[in-house]
DNA sequence: CTTCTGGTTGGTATCGTTAACAGCTCGTCG
DNA sequence: CGACGAGCTGTTAACGATACCAACCAGAAG
């Protein structure tokens, strides 16, 4: 009964103009070398009709072959951090014309290559990821084949692809030393699995921050694979109960953070990778490892649009700044501070 | 010099099988009716060469027309609920074998019509909206050309299609009554522009719970049109310094929640709309209004796909709860507390 | 031995668009 | 006055896949 009608196409267009569809094409893309008489027929018939052009059959014709759409693969939109990542990424391709289809790994490697394989099939023409623990060889034969792709926030071990990062290691080093240089002398580490990119840097940071300062790293106090706030308070808690529980806590990221500060004693020195909406309203307020998750993704959006439009240099690693941010939970003093045990 | 080893063909596998491109198709579509034993050789020629079928042509072709993609169009996939949302579509759509395409209006209308035009343009199946403010009737073309579509969170005036929502009005008009009962009777109001539906009856709700309990409403107390945490601060330092101040306010979001809860002086009660991660480790920590963004985008992604594969009964309205959770600051209280001004 | 049936397989047209080229109509110049 | 070029428009053949139907082959039935 109800018969739809279907979307008209270039040839209803033709036509209702009395012209041939090549013409439409040419008015409807806009190219030179149409009469202004008859394109001003044809945009006529085209606002009559409601006549939009079809991108999918247009893509398997044209030369460049180009969806103008790109594919987003992150862990996890929910997850502020890559939220601000997706919201820049999209900001960037719809300035260039271009459209973002997203997925989402949720850590998982099969749905990754899921994901990336619905992504191709579709003929993106690049991607932008932040992959998971793992070896990502598997996307050298997309690579290959033509699609680009740029890494952000972690790199891909196996892959030789353009990637823009922070200074995990140098951050997390830092901030250890910062909670060291405050009389901690025994300082939590928390984070997720050791073979995701940016947790392996972080980790070896914090060690690499003990072994500067002469402290004998203790396994009693670090915990890996930690997935979610609950995840962080749960074993904050447990390192908080050993016998010799440490002074000072480091989370890896900000929904381990939120864990940690729900359970953290008052006392316990407290950073946080990752600044986050009300890190400064918190009592104490939370000493935090910045980052700029909207820099690294326009960065990475930029060198992505670059290598779809031919730029074929050799892949670059973009290392983007960090910033310390001492606003209380780090300067809480430790057992060997000055403060609480002046020498003079 | 570096020849980009196209990807391969249909043509190419059936030419390394050595069968037609109609056999290979009905291979890799996974079809019946093609031998066992050349099944095989397809699938070992296409594992051989990589091939991958090209959803592009195939969506040319194929008499459905399905892309097996949808749209989401949100206001900014940076704000948390919405992220929230986001991430909820991207797994139904996923289980369903979807993928999701992309697009932020920013709040400008001129926008989500440039995003909605590149969604049909590439023949998305459905679209899931939060429409901005304004009129939303140039989207019955689209869906009169089968385009499905589902409003989320936001309903759309003169639109007639699906919508799933929580019921604004009450919620808000319950959280007033909550502040009234605590012995406010001068309440600040801080939300984004009226004509947003969701703002819009927020605010019904607040004129209706003042009405209720017979306080004139004073416009002094009410502020539109807030987009961000600043904007929010501002707005509520402006209506503290009023020769009357309020001695209760209500954050219309989480965004805005931030920048209140940010300069709000102790003993002026609060209640945000919208639970947030660190809600209940404020000082005092934060009464809110709750909704399950999961389970809004959930629903909206089940109805969406229900009418993709040919639901055609009249348009619904799914009502979603919302829950107050009181927290300490909506129970601060007021002048007109029998707390403080006890009557007996 | 011929015909029929059912399971396989292949040929051809087509989806809506653009690339490449052909052809037409002028006006202009030698 | 006829040839030529510039400007405009149309024709044809793809892009990579699927829909539809025809053709083939073996074994069974008559």
């Amino acid at each position: 009964m109800t018969s739809r009608p279907s979307r008209p196409r270039m040839k209803d267009v033709a036509a209702e103009a009395g012209v041939s569809v090549m013409t439409v094409s040419r008015v409807v893309n806009g190219e030179a070398g149409v009469a202004p008489l008859t394109a001003a027929r044809v945009a006529a018939a085209v606002r009559k009709l409601g006549y939009q052009r079809d991108d999918v059959a247009r893509q398997l014709r044209r030369t460049d072959r180009l969806s103008q759409t790109i594919g987003l693969m992150v862990d996890n939109v929910a997850d502020p951090f890559m939220a601000a990542v997706a919201s820049a990424t999209e900001d960037i391709a719809h300035r260039r014309g271009n459209m973002v289809l997203i997925g989402s790994s949720r850590a998982d490697p099969h749905r990754e290559r899921e994901v990336i394989a619905a992504f191709t099939a579709r003929r993106v023409d690049g991607l932008i990821l932040t992959p998971v623990a793992g070896d990502q060889r598997f996307l050298r034969s997309a690579q290959t084949r033509g699609t680009k792709i740029v890494c952000v926030d972690r790199a891909a071990p196996g892959l030789d692809v353009d990637t823009v990062v922070v200074d995990n290691f140098g951050a997390v080093r830092q901030a250890v030393g910062h909670l060291i240089a405050h009389g901690h002398r025994r300082i939590g580490y928390l984070g997720d699995k050791r073979q995701i990119w940016t947790f392996g840097e972080r980790h070896r940071g914090y060690l690499a921050a003990l072994d500067a300062a002469g402290i004998d790293a203790d396994p009693a106090l670090v915990r890996h694979g930690l997935r979610s706030g609950a995840d962080a308070a749960r074993a904050v808690t447990a390192i908080l109960c050993a016998p010799e529980p440490p002074t000072a806590v480091l989370a890896g990221n900000e929904v381990l953070a939120f864990g940690v500060r729900a359970v953290l004693p008052a006392g316990v020195a407290f950073i946080a990778f990752d600044d986050f909406a009300l890190a400064a309203q918190l009592t104490p307020p939370v000493t935090v490892i910045a980052q700029d998750p909207v820099a690294l993704a326009t960065s990475a959006a930029h060198l992505l649009f670059a290598r779809i439009h031919g730029d074929t240099s050799p892949p670059r690693r973009v290392v983007m700044p960090t910033e310390l941010i001492p606003r209380g939970s780090g300067e809480i003093p430790g057992p060997g501070s000055p403060t609480r045990t002046p020498r003079r």
